[in-house]
DNA sequence: GTTACCATGTAAAGAGTTACATGATTTG
DNA sequence: CAAATCATGTAACTCTTTACATGGTAAC
């Protein structure tokens, strides 16, 4: 169960209503889960009946009212016995890869085009990191944010995101630059 | 479905039967897919059905028989249309990543621990890529295999295992760093 | 007026993990 | 004699995705 502890991660940063975590979800500016909104209720449901969250109702006038909520105690005893827990290691599980696996075999125009958005979605996630990065360390330097900061995990976090983002970029682009030339130099023969 | 085509991927390069697969996809030495054993016999016998791959028996001696799979015409028309469609981009999701989010609540030795040993593993699997690298490219430099080779597929993604992996590897390494003078910081005042 | 945003879900299907099962041979 | 390798699966469970569903407000 990763999504209830990626969850409870994601509310220490202060209350939120589903909609809100579905926001943060999404983006990926969450940066290290991605969940969809139905996922989302669906597990704030669960975790505040087993009481590792508490929700409290907040009465809008001008737009539906919304559960905001928070991590309670028993959350956090949770989130250490995890934390505590040893993990597996992760495998990159990309559709991308296995077309450019199978790029010998078959058609690579659109393959090359596939690889050249996905570049592209790389950068624009790229700046929207750093300037998720910027904002959370404010004025200071990396480094004195990283010393003194109070609340380090996002910005950690912040930066695998954007290195897997720019890894992301670069092995496409590169890709990309080898097979289109394999291209040309076929067309010639 | 991605495992389908994950699979018919891997039986480009040749004849192999399911533990062989089973060894391939464990190792990660597919490095652009993981699956178990078991999804693996399944998968197989799902895409024989289909007719996607066709598979023989071969009856060994000092050895349980085996079923030898290839890919048929079918099965790369099948791989065609997949690689044609369009993929979604991916996210990390890793349980290191949730834990370091929650790094300022929680207990952070062991994570240390677990981002340590992390590291290690990446190290290692750097190496294996590395030498399956040199193993498929033979005598020849990376920029003439990648011009000439016949079957780059493999090539590229690992390629891109490899710089998954030393982005994983740093990543560790630097919250490790960060974490600890942190400990050590806060012991001090 | 149409699109985007706020706000919350249910139901079914698909994918992946974990546990259980078996049994022979080779290597140390 | 124990551990690793070869070889193949089934069953139950959990997790994720996709499709369906609703309804008001704000902005262009």
């Amino acid at each position: 169960m990763a999504l209830r502890h990626a969850v409870l991660a994601a509310l220490l940063d202060g209350e939120l209503s589903g909609y809100q975590l579905a926001k943060a979800f999404d983006v990926g500016v969450a940066n290290f889960w991605y969940a969809q909104p139905q996922q989302l209720y669906a597990e704030l449901t669960r975790l505040q009946q087993q009481g590792l969250v508490a929700g409290r109702e907040v009465v809008q006038e001008s737009r539906p009212n919304k559960r905001l909520f928070h991590v309670t105690d028993a959350g956090l005893a949770e989130l250490e016995d995890f934390t505590a827990a040893s993990a597996r290691p992760v495998f990159v599980r990309d559709d991308l890869m296995v077309k450019v696996q199978a790029a010998d075999s078959v058609d690579t125009a659109t393959l090359i085009d596939q690889l050249t958005e996905r570049a592209e979605i790389a950068r624009a996630r790229i700046e929207l990191f750093e300037a998720l990065l910027r904002r959370l360390r404010g004025d200071r330097s990396e480094e004195d944010f990283l010393r003194h900061g109070d609340r380090i995990g996002p910005y950690l976090t912040c930066l695998r995101g954007i290195a897997f983002e720019q890894e992301n970029r670069d092995w496409c682009l590169r890709t990309v630059a080898v097979l289109e030339e394999r291209r040309h130099t076929r067309a010639r023969n």
